[in-house]
DNA sequence: CGACACACCTGGATGC
DNA sequence: TGCATCCAGGTGTGTC
């Protein structure tokens, strides 16, 4: 699915193609996502006007009047701008259409995603108890450092649990790792301020560098206008396993680290 | 609290 | 070609 980076591309395309526009209809083909879309979304939105297409974490969050919609793309999920309309393929569970023309259509093969109302998202139960962005002024490496302060789980996991900071999913975590040469399986409170102070930055940089590309294209994601993302041919290990590392030579090396893939250079990460 | 396994779901790749 | 198996970008929930 979609990481910060994947979730950010699809902002910034979309949100200067919906701001100021009324939305008129929200067609629901399929409201079994991750959990059922309420039956009263359809009243609550409908004649509303966007205000704004803000982020958190890996929430996309709609602004209107009366309140927001709250969106998750899950594993699989894709939000698409189409100018003129198109008949619905499978997997296309929703339909924004807006006043004037054009219309917003999510996708979601794997359903993994969400679609929420809420009066006010920050205070959502779903966004209340997450970490700081990744990209913030909050986030530095002393927060790190003190936030693992007697952490015995492993860095990686650490890193990719959304209450202590947001946004950072397997493909980045993995990646931030190697950069930073850190190994994922290294408990997290036994790393050091300063090794935390490089992992924070080496987090930023490759988020940053992913959204340059126009995020990670594995299989499904799209950004806002159907094109994948670029930033794949720049990864140094996930997916990489047995394959040289590109600083040292050695094979990349594949484990299982909690139920998720793991790629590390077992020779640069300690 | 923290750590971990599990669940949800579809489709593509792989191997026999 | 057909079928079984494995794997995939997330994250809330339940258990210890």
């Amino acid at each position: 699915m979609p990481e910060l980076p994947e979730v950010e591309t699809t902002r910034r395309g979309l949100e200067p193609l919906i701001v100021g526009r009324r939305i008129e209809t929200l067609s629901i083909r399929e409201r079994r996502l991750r959990w059922p879309i309420a039956r009263d979304l359809r009243a609550k939105l409908e004649g509303q006007q966007i205000s704004k297409l803000a982020r958190r974490g890996k929430y996309l969050i709609v602004h209107t009047q009366v309140g927001d919609l709250l969106v998750h793309l899950g594993m699989s999920g894709s939000l698409r701008f189409l100018a003129e309309p198109v008949p619905p393929g499978p997997h296309d569970h929703v339909d924004l259409g807006l006043a004037g023309g054009g219309l917003v259509r999510y996708n979601d093969p794997r359903r993994f995603g969400s679609m929420h109302f809420a009066p006010d998202a920050r205070s959502h139960w779903l966004l209340r108890e997450l970490g700081p962005e990744p990209l913030g002024d909050e986030f530095c490496g002393e927060y790190l450092w003190r936030s693992a302060r007697g952490r015995r789980a492993a860095i990686k996991p650490f890193i990719m649990n959304a209450a202590i900071v947001v946004g950072v999913g397997n493909i980045y975590a993995n990646e931030a790792l190697f950069a930073a040469g850190i190994h994922p399986a290294r408990a997290a409170g036994r790393v050091s301020l300063d090794r935390y102070e490089s992992l924070v930055a080496r987090i930023r940089a490759v988020l940053e560098a992913a959204l340059e590309q126009g995020g990670t294209t594995l299989r499904d994601f799209v950004g806002s206008d159907g094109r994948p993302g670029y930033f794949r041919q720049s990864l140094t290990v996930y997916e990489r396993a047995d394959q040289p590392c590109r600083r040292c030579g050695a094979p990349i090396r594949r484990r299982v680290l909690a139920q998720r893939a793991t790629y590390y250079c077992p020779r640069c990460q300690r």
